[in-house]
DNA sequence: ATGTGCATGTAACTGGTTACATGATTCG
DNA sequence: CGAATCATGTAACCAGTTACATGCACAT
């Protein structure tokens, strides 16, 4: 449901650089992500287009077609482009929330590799941060403190273990693929 | 930072059913537990308290100190006890965020163990539907689509597997121990 | 006196949802 | 013809943050 108080123009922005799409697709195409982000509503999804457009990120097209009510497909324009260039190189805010690092995962594609480990990395640290943060308070609250308190700091440390574990991982793997994301990012240049 | 678009009125009355605390109290003891919920403002504190104490679920009571400024210290009422009890009784909503499980989490000294148990078990039902969908979804898109949406389904089958893990054991463990709860909620309840 | 920590509060703003309005096209 | 799906949009509302205002008490 909800897009957790994220500034998503960006989000959608990135969706548009992997492919130009009307309002409803990228509804459409958030719901088939699931779980994974939230769909946000029309309500919020359009006057987030309309933003874009009028900062010159995006062009719009109405394409009609005579079997289906018509579409205003939008584009991302050079503009748009740099961008998101920009906010990928800038770093990840401190209390990046799980969703909000969903999505810049989602949009990998527009990223270069090195780009992506830092992000990863950034991840990595911050995750590890709230780790030791909470090992040390549950250390301090074990005796005093609640059973529900043990519990869900128990979770969330086992949450954090598994986010550690997936990052290292995966940094490892993109440090020995030669440049997986290569081949892809022209496969969805090239088609303007 | 966000409480991330929960009602968490229930949040707080939860915590003053462990504790009678003023709204300052209320802003530490959340900081403390840092990442796990996120830090309401004040500004969204002390409203909530204020309506809290108008649907008579808390009472108020000014404690003047000598060396430090008076405080208000919030007690939850029968009222409130009962409401709370409702709540916990309740099958959690269908798509409840982490953030929200955790807060329940935290409250389980507030519930009974059946109640606990029935949470954990809704919880991880929602988690392996989530999972088997991801699994469907990247199934079918594991040719066509892009290297950040299998990135981020990856991740999020990560994390789902570890959160199914750590329910399932946390169960087992509910179900070994004869009642680890029953002491620490006496403990609690004889302060009034 | 002035600054810092404790403590409470409120008004303005923001970002999102809900609910509604509109319209084309297809299906029964 | 009415219902369903596709498609776009907007106005009202709501929850929460930001920023501000207030005041006590203690230390410098």
């Amino acid at each position: 449901m909800s897009i957790n108080s994220v500034k998503f123009r960006q989000f959608i922005l990135g969706l548009l650089a992997q492919q130009a799409m009307s309002g409803y697709d990228i509804k459409r195409v958030l719901k088939e992500l699931g779980w994974l982000v939230g769909t946000p509503s029309f309500g919020s999804l359009y006057p987030a287009l309309h933003t874009l457009l009028d900062n010159g990120l995006v062009t719009v097209k109405v394409v009609s077609r005579q079997d289906k009510p018509s579409r205003k497909i939008y584009t991302i324009t050079q503009a748009g482009q740099q961008a998101l260039q920009e906010w990928a190189s800038q770093p990840i805010g401190s209390n990046l929330s799980l969703k909000s690092f969903i999505m810049r995962l989602i949009l990998a594609d527009s990223f270069t590799k090195e780009e992506l480990c830092t992000q990863l990395g950034q991840r990595r640290d911050q995750v590890m941060a709230h780790h030791t943060a909470l090992e040390k308070a549950s250390g301090l609250l074990d005796e005093t403190s609640s059973f529900g308190q043990r519990l869900a700091s128990d979770y969330s440390l086992a949450l954090a273990d598994a986010e550690l574990s997936w990052i290292e991982g995966t940094l490892n793997r993109l440090s020995q693929e030669p440049s997986p994301t290569e081949a892809e990012q022209t496969k969805i240049m090239d088609r303007t």
